[in-house]
DNA sequence: TATAAACTAGTCACAATCGACTATATACCT
DNA sequence: AGGTATATAGTCGATTGTGACTAGTTTATA
């Protein structure tokens, strides 16, 4: 049921899922998840890590079991995740899993404002959006084709690549398909479009100037 | 070349597309977006409304032009955007329809971590998925067609709900193909998938127990 | 005509987040 | 022998973002 979790950070289930295998240190979990192409799927930056790690503690989903060190290095602390810690990364896995959620995109958002620019400006730059798409997309296959082959992994680890790699797809086709509808007029009338847009917009997008006019 | 913005919550890109047209105070600004259903693109907060309008004036893309109180009800500032604010605005909107920029979705950390999930219980939660992006894309679709039909609207202002459909039914398609080749064991040897899963796990599975086992 | 909803219009304290920074060890190159 | 790049292992300050809360106004309703 969506109910509001105490650690919401995602980066937070990764570190439940890595000590549920077994107990390691955040520097451990950072090179591990890099090993296995988890940092792709699940933002991982170390300030967020160690406060993370942080949280799951003071909720007692982790506890440090022991703190070593190394010659003259700074010190880790080896976490293993608890009963409670246990349960609560099977529940959240099955909610990620089960239940769709909406998330907000970059995309969407300029999408939204679409006629803030002129149609001919708006397929410029769209058409620029194709080709890094494209790019990309060549970029994710062989990548993933890479990597199952070179380590012989089951797909079964890189589904979430996979996934990834179709909504680019689907992303790529789609606005192929809208930029050929903008120009045929689809969308709307391109000149009512354009009317929109008046002289002062021409000044504005041509000249990067230091302007100061409130 | 996606520099980092003083303002990064696309909100803001709201706000300003908002006072590109017209000054306005904030709760108007709220009520418009509602209106022209762009809050299903880009979170909408009053408290981050409040708080990205603040950090916009504090960076001089807006500027407050008065302040109005009616009756006895909170004050309310009209702010109107600046000669650097549109510029900001335009550039913003460019950058975030050229360039395709890496987002983190919930549901790929969750499938990062599918392993961790017996196939049967994996299938039967996408199943469950399958299910409600069904009713969801149902949905999608008619409150689109019923919102070009009843304001009359172009398509044009409508871009980024046909994104968020186009989206989902990807995914729906995704998820059901994965679905199968769970089952026909096409991403790996089902047995191979089971054995990562001891007894242990399936009791913490069944009972929602009170264990505190760390 | 009391009273419950729903709308209007925000404030605030706290928690999450991230960029920038510190500091040692080891491998590699010249 | 000296330099430099990379890996190890984290800390800290500042900013952002949000849930929970306040409080008056209008409209419906019993």
């Amino acid at each position: 049921m969506a109910s509001k979790r105490k650690v919401s950070n995602p980066l937070a289930l990764a570190v439940m899922a890595l000590l549920y295998e077994r107990p390691m240190h955040p520097y451990e979990m950072v090179s591990t998840m890099r090993e296995r192409g988890k940092h792709e799927s699940v933002r991982l930056r170390y300030s967020s890590l160690y406060s993370v790690v942080g949280v799951l503690e003071r909720e007692g989903l982790i506890v440090a079991r022991e703190t070593v060190r190394d010659g003259r290095r700074p010190e880790r602390t080896i976490y293993e995740i608890t009963g409670a810690g246990r349960e609560e990364f099977l529940t959240w896995l099955r909610e990620l899993l089960r239940e769709p959620v909406k998330e907000y995109t970059q995309f969407a958002a300029g999408l939204s404002f679409l006629p803030g620019l002129p149609p001919e400006e708006a397929v410029a730059l769209l058409e620029e959006r194709v080709r890094r798409l494209e790019a990309e997309t060549v970029e994710l296959r062989s990548r993933l084709d890479t990597a199952a082959e070179q380590f012989n992994l089951p797909r079964l680890f890189l589904v979430e690549s996979e996934h990834e790699l179709m909504l680019r797809e689907a992303e790529l086709g789609w606005v192929r398909g809208i930029v050929e509808e903008i120009e045929a007029g689809k969308l709307g009338s391109l000149s009512e479009w354009r009317s929109l847009h008046s002289e002062r917009d021409q000044l504005s997008a041509a000249g990067g100037g230091e302007e100061k006019d409130v």
